[in-house]
DNA sequence: ATCAATATTCTACTTGAGTAGAATCGTTTT
DNA sequence: AAAACGATTCTACTCAAGTAGAATATTGAT
């Protein structure tokens, strides 16, 4: 059950990962403050994710509930980053990330001692 | 000398990265037998990758030159990717493809090697 | 049961990335 | 120097993501 969300249907995901089970209305509320969407559009986006699966509704009071977990969108989309910019692989990502950001030395010691259990 | 690159747009980036700069022409040749472009959608490509600065050309002969690297770029859409999906904290991306994807023996002994020198 | 208020859906506009045809410019050949 | 050809630009169409107004359905109060 893979797929590609959107930015827009990433705002009602991260409301269900964030806040588990949400009513449709509550989600409109949230998502007029924190995005300024009109309540239409929040329904529109709803009922997107409900066509391609990524949420169930339940009754009563349209219950909505994330089928695609966070760690699904998390992987689907560093998948396609790998494959968009590091030839598809995964550890050209790490070892990017690894000379661009500093680490601690806890960090460190932290992942190879990470790594050495891969094996 | 930060910017977004678009898919159509790396595709040209991609070949100035790969081998280094080229005349608009031959970029027209290489996109039209991989991606199927007509020239003028390369041209129209390469225009806009002009105006927003990501690739100068000098003459003679409209030699493209990639000014973003492709480290740069990498770097802005992974830091797209941890702000979008990983709540901003590299590491928990890190944590993610050390968890979830199978790295190869080969992989994990150049990340190894790599952590080794990084203290 | 009817009316008013609120929740939900239907439909369609807007915007921008992707694409390329037609026009123009520059060069080479005769 | 004009024709013919290839290189480059101008302009505009297409399609999909983002957005929301109008219409409809549902619920609650009298």
């Amino acid at each position: 059950m893979v797929m590609k969300l959107y930015d827009s249907e990433l705002n009602i995901m991260e409301i269900l990962w964030r806040d588990g089970d949400t009513p449709a209305k509550r989600i409109a509320e949230i998502t007029k403050e924190k995005v300024g969407w009109s309540k239409t559009t929040t329904y529109t986006i709803i009922k997107r994710c409900l066509d391609k699966g990524a949420i169930e509704r339940h009754e009563p009071n349209f219950v909505c509930h994330a089928v695609v977990t966070r760690e699904q969108a998390q992987e689907h989309e560093t998948t396609e980053l790998i494959n968009k910019m590091y030839d598809g692989a995964p550890d050209r990502l790490i070892a990017s990330l690894l000379g661009q950001k500093r680490l601690s030395t806890e960090e460190i010691s932290r992942l190879k001692r990470l790594i050495d259990s891969l094996e």
